[in-house]
DNA sequence: CATGAATGAGAATTCATTCAT
DNA sequence: CATGAATGAATTCTCATTCAT
């Protein structure tokens, strides 16, 4: 899978071929079929892997006691940023190439995703109904900009590049927030 | 180039054959090359109609006279949502399928695209000399935000689904805004 | 056809490659399947032209007037040993390896065949009222006779080597007719 | 051999693989390799098996003492269908997948065959000097005439449907004695 | 301008066979 | 005896591209 990974993320799951992988792994293209059905199945598991991850992220924000709506969103942001650095390749491939899936995997893999956008805008029109988020802003249509900032990363970041995964993480939740605030309120950050 | 975009965007760069696209005109695949050089050179074209539209967008963002730096960056998204969403194919594959040029080409195409990365930052950071966008926000980073923001909504929004461009437009303005707003000010938008 | 036909006489189906079809007709295999779109189809059209010519002799046999259901079966046979002396390679892989089409093909062919044995085993029935044929005989078990008789044929039956196609007709039609023979009757060709 | 015998006589040689027999035993494809040397071997020794079991059948008539030629032939006939009934599977395999040994293999078992063929006709020939058979007929082409009613059976009997194996074999005679029957004797039966 | 027939370079996948443990 | 992991050759099928007409 790490092999796989990387070699998606790297050539794309369309160009990349069933011999790249099996050179990633010092193996003959055939030797791969004894452990995979076929390429699909490695892009299926690959985004199967980060749902779980995910999702075990969610639980966690979730689980968490005493928190607003809103710290959550902030809680979710933080960890799912640090994820993303921790996981970029797994990530970009998942976001880039998951609908290179045939359709019922796919079907799949979107019904999982939806669930999370669907915890995502929860959590937001709660923190409306708490004050803390701008009731006037459309929640469907800012769900979609926190999950834009925190999905596109993987376009553009790069660990090596001189921005810190900590800094990465501040920077996102504090223009988040501030992107949420309520000017009914007093303050911002 | 209608015809190859509406194909690419539906079955992907990669994915779609020249076949589709001289169906999609009417034509047999072997007649297409009376018009074209090759596969690739169709994802070029519409790489450069996109640039070529962003560019002549930036222009006149750039253009107006009077205007402080944020408000050139709010004018900047209002019309970059509003071209998204007349060319949302385009833009699709554009970003979804633009590193499948070769070499030459892609290099191109990503210069031109760090062309415009540029120009906001330099807005960005422009704007937060002028004390209104928040100076300790790391330019570089939220500029990829707003780029997130902006570019991401190919992945989601469709025309038809109820969010009006105009509302689309407003909410996108609203939160980038917000976020960037420097809390040394009173109010942000 | 033709080619396919030969090749799949030759080295059978399963064993038969594309690449040696298009050697047979002086093509690279890529070029094939600009006519084709898979391997089976091959064998399905050429099944299909088996039964189109099978339908046709027998919709001849039932056609002429005024003979007895035992000349019926008699000219069936005749004309049938001259379709398979005739088509001998069609025939061949027909019987031989029809049934490595995929289950809807299959299902239609066998449907076909099953057709031609009700043919033969209706007129066997009614010779047999007609006290043409021992009614002694059980039906369902001598119409598989005659088709062993005339199916097997190509098996060992070659053109090259000795028998004319009239003596293998005869003999046939004569051995048959005297297998089915009412005993009541004095006389037995 | 059992085993393999039901998984060849299913998917066919071709088509089944030595997983499928392995899978048959219950034991890795890798482990089948203590026992066999190839796939091939398989299907030699089940012709082999075949040939040994057609052999003893007509050492057996031969061995009779006080019978006609035709009286011999007879008794053939009504053991060989016997020994197909209880062994339809490996009957099946030898005469549909035999063609599909090495050229060494191939010529040994068509050989035996050969022997099978020669007897037969030898029988029938002497049959027609004796006057039992009719010494019109081209006995070569009746030859392969019976030999056609025994095989083909393996192409449409089952066991489990109706026909006992007694009236088949019975049938089975009666439809060939008569198909031989000498019309310058008064009955055939 | 358009057609239709090739071309040829891959690509994914299968599978008989081997072999160290 | 059996396992599980590899091997490597073969096979079907796809598709961008070319080109004579």
């Amino acid at each position: 899978m790490a092999a796989a990974t990387t070699v998606f993320y790297r050539r794309g799951y369309a160009d990349a071929t069933v011999q790249d992988v099996a050179d990633a792994v010092g193996m003959l293209k055939g030797s791969l079929y004894y452990y995979i059905k076929s390429k699909e199945e490695l892009l299926y598991r690959l985004a199967t892997e980060v749902h779980d991850g995910v999702d075990a992220l969610m639980s966690e924000v979730m689980a968490l006691e005493g928190l607003s709506s809103l710290e959550r969103i902030q809680d979710f942001i933080r960890r799912q940023v640090t994820y993303n650095v921790e996981n970029l390749e797994a990530i970009a491939v998942y976001h880039h190439d998951t609908h290179h899936l045939s359709k019922p995997l796919r079907k799949e893999i979107v019904e999982r995703f939806r669930r999370h956008e669907q915890v995502l805008l929860s959590l937001i029109e709660q923190a409306q109904r708490d004050g803390d988020v701008d009731p006037g802003l459309n929640a469907r249509i800012v769900s979609q900009s926190i999950f834009a900032n925190v999905i596109w990363m993987y376009r553009w970041y790069r660990p090596a590049a001189g921005v810190s995964a900590a800094t990465l993480s501040d920077t996102c939740v504090a223009f988040i927030t501030n992107g949420l605030a309520n000017p009914a309120r007093g303050e911002a950050s």
